[in-house]
DNA sequence: TTGCTTCTACACCAATTTTGTGTAGAATAC
DNA sequence: GTATTCTACACAAAATTGGTGTAGAAGCAA
């Protein structure tokens, strides 16, 4: 298992954010600075952008929408990979599982997936920078 | 982030021979009860072998090595997706992080999945069936 | 021995996802 | 108006995942 490369990218990215503390920061500038791919960059933060963790002034460049201390790593990776999902059953929704054992392990790793995001959840943009 | 159906099927498997008792599966009994493809079946059965989780008796099938109570979901899914490393750093080894907050994001990431390690050690092939 | 079953060790391929590129156009500031 | 920068696509290369196929070896039983 892995985290993406386009997390990678929105952590550097908003880490950069926070540090300039309220100046805005055009993609070109952080993927300068943080070495990373203009154009991808930009994917990633329209993603940010739509789960409102930065807003955008054309022109101008990228602002954080909140206080790094208000970011969670929850938010940013969930913001960027979608709502998350450790487990994806093989069964189609609504039909009863044919398995032996099926839905013991899908509990198993309900649970399991709890206790990941209550762990994003308690890292901030402060503590990454 | 997403648990592979490689995993899946692995889980699925050891499953179904826990459940045998002592008594060997094939593949192709297996994939039928669980509804699996065969052929995916084999390639993973075949990782679960090299990580010694079950043995196998040509012309008979399959049979775990352990007692299910000695199987962890840890032992599975590195088994079968290789040693877990949740942050691939974009950087190479033995080169210094170029990024400003690099190294940071790095150890917050370690601190995490060894507390993913951890849940995953606690949960035995018995929990799942 | 012969025949049957089943695993083994590949190689291969299709589908999907990820990563990255490019561009026309709209918005904003000066 | 001009320069800058985001926006909303579409596109494509690369990597990964999921799945198929096969020749051969190993074991077992008659």
């Amino acid at each position: 298992m892995q985290i993406s490369r386009a997390t990678e990218y929105a952590l550097l990215g908003l880490g950069y954010l926070a540090k300039k503390n309220g100046v805005a920061a055009s993609a070109a500038e952080i993927g300068e600075n943080e070495k990373l791919s203009v154009y991808f960059l930009r994917n990633v933060f329209q993603k940010l952008r739509d789960a409102k963790l930065i807003t955008t002034k054309t022109g101008e460049g990228y602002l954080l929408a909140k206080k790094p201390q208000q970011i969670s790593l929850k938010d940013i990776v969930e913001a960027v990979e979608g709502p998350m999902n450790i487990h994806a059953c093989l069964q189609k929704k609504n039909t009863k599982c044919v398995r032996s054992g099926g839905c013991k392990i899908l509990k198993t790793w309900g649970g399991i997936q709890e206790k990941f995001l209550a762990e994003l959840q308690k890292v901030r943009l402060t503590d990454l920078i």
